[in-house]
DNA sequence: TTGTAGGCGTTATCAA
DNA sequence: TTGATAACGCCTACAA
């Protein structure tokens, strides 16, 4: 690999003129300009991003941490915030957490070693404690970290309200909720928004809310069981499409008839919604938009540190396909 | 952020020892370590990694380039590398390229001027052209780049036999083959395993495949066109799951039943298959196993230049489930 | 308009 | 057993 030396050499100018014409920055003559670059052409340079990042103490790098990959919800985030990244000229690159607080930090500090510029996280059960030592801007996407740090969501209660009211529109009696994990926070406000809705209502204890884990499997264990032991249940209200696909399946076993006996509603809007039959009603959140304004936000802090901390909420949206 | 003079001058010593406590190489006294160890607690330093790979001239990082990372398999192969990657103590960063070679060759740029360690790359149009100035070592996954770079590959062509011949034992007559892109390596030995068995049936022109470019919505087109143009084929073998999962989409709605009047079998034994209705039968590679002898094959390399060119082949198994 | 030189934080060599 | 020092490749005052 050559060096900016070696090119130095070469265009028989010092280092850092080069320099200056790698960067467009400084006066160089015209001539020398072209000599350089014709140096540089020679012998195939590239300027080595380690000693940049080096000098600079930045890197050109932003990180997104998901909690599960396999999750189609997170690949979908994660093309938005590669365009994003990518027009901005920053590498991108995807760490997978699995929820796990220890893979999380690891992770943190392996990329903040590497000066990686800044974070988008999606966890939800980092604290700012863990973040303590933390330099780099960080963005909490799809779940708030903490009231100091930037965050781009949705409304999860309300959207949650009006799955619920949507299949009470359609005549469901009984409506039961496949929760995500326990300490996640939109899980915990779709939880509520359901609750705000049925728990007046006669029928409502508590055996209508199962934990899905925001997974497909456990979902669709949760699914059987409510259904077999609620045998009355025409609705249910499932905290993401995941588990929403898995109700459909666990019905399928069941021989229970989505729609006719059983209407289920999600809430992500992934595209695996639309692909499984019968297709997925759900709530859809804007994924594209949000993980693109994440980044956006994200390198806005990175280039102006003094920015405010911004919170986003967007808005979802009923999308009614064969499930209801 | 605190630096090794920091804690050398809280040691009292210089930082050459306490690179030699940090590192534990070269003798220091016992005091002197225990000096040392609490001057990094009390200033809460980390090594700086990008100085780090500047001297060493690597980075502890290994990178994993796909396609197209909204198709499930991929997200499944990369945990595989991750876990490995993980335990030899390197950070994974995993890139998505959208087959697009120039989007390719600038990550693979940007992440050898950062020192990268190396490469798992699955990528169909990728050639050792491209790669004439990359330095560190590369695995080819799923799919060869040349005979020159080390792959770890399924034996895709006989698979795909066991695959028609499998629809025939169930009494499929006509069976028809939604093909993957036609540059990439394994979409050609699917198609051509299929061809070995189908070629000679009286039955059999070219109309009975169609390309599916390893992408739902486009295999979901082509499987409503073949079915409706050929209303005697009664069994589809589609190059990868997610093109299965479209099939059994595209008969559900033109109101054919699986199993009973369709036979549809897929390639890859991603999960998505077991989680549609019907459950898609399928050539399962055994993907985990795969990821894993990639990175075990990259890291052998890294660790050993002089490592010689491995080519893995594993075998894929019949998983039969509900749509035969 | 160009060059010299010091420093970014580490590691490894050589002396002491 | 320890310390001084020269790299690694680049960038930017400051001088010329």
């Amino acid at each position: 690999m050559a060096t900016i030396r070696d090119v130095a050499q070469l265009a028989k100018v010092s280092t850092a003129t080069v320099s200056r014409v790698i960067n467009s920055n400084g006066y160089v003559n015209e001539g020398t300009i072209k000599r350089v670059k014709e140096a540089i052409e020679q012998l195939n340079y590239f300027p080595n991003d380690v000693a940049r990042s080096l000098f600079k103490g930045r890197s050109k790098m932003i990180a997104l941490f998901v909690p599960d990959i396999t999750n189609p919800f997170f690949p979908e985030l994660a093309r938005a915030i590669e365009d994003v990244t990518n027009r901005h000229d920053y590498t991108f690159v995807l760490c997978n957490t699995d929820s796990d607080i220890h893979k999380t930090t690891n992770y943190l500090n392996a990329l903040q070693q590497k000066s990686a510029d800044g974070f988008i996280i999606v966890s939800g059960s980092l604290t700012e404690d863990h973040l303590k030592n933390i330099q780099a801007p960080i963005v909490a996407l799809d779940r708030i970290i903490s009231t100091d740090i930037s965050s781009v969501t949705v409304n999860n209660r309300i959207g949650s309200r009006q799955a619920v009211n949507y299949l009470r529109s359609l005549g469901c009696r009984r409506i039961a909720h496949i929760a995500g994990p326990e300490h996640v926070d939109n899980a915990i406000y779709r939880m509520r928004g359901y609750l705000d809705e049925v728990k007046h209502e006669d029928w409502f204890d508590s055996s209508y809310v199962v934990s899905g884990a925001y997974h497909f499997e456990t979902a669709r264990e949760a699914a059987v069981h409510l259904l077999t032991n609620n045998p009355r249940i025409d609705g249910i209200f499932a905290g993401n499409d995941l588990m929403g696909t898995a109700v459909l399946n666990a019905a399928a076993s069941l021989d229970i008839k989505v729609p006719e006996d059983l209407a289920v509603i999600g809430f992500d809007g992934i595209s695996m919604g639309e692909r499984v039959t019968p297709a997925l009603t759900t709530m859809a959140q804007p994924i594209y938009d949000m993980g693109a304004e994440a980044a956006e936000i994200l390198i806005k802090q990175i280039r102006t540190p003094s920015q405010k901390v911004m919170r986003e909420a967007f808005k979802v949206k009923l999308i009614e396909r064969q499930s209801t």
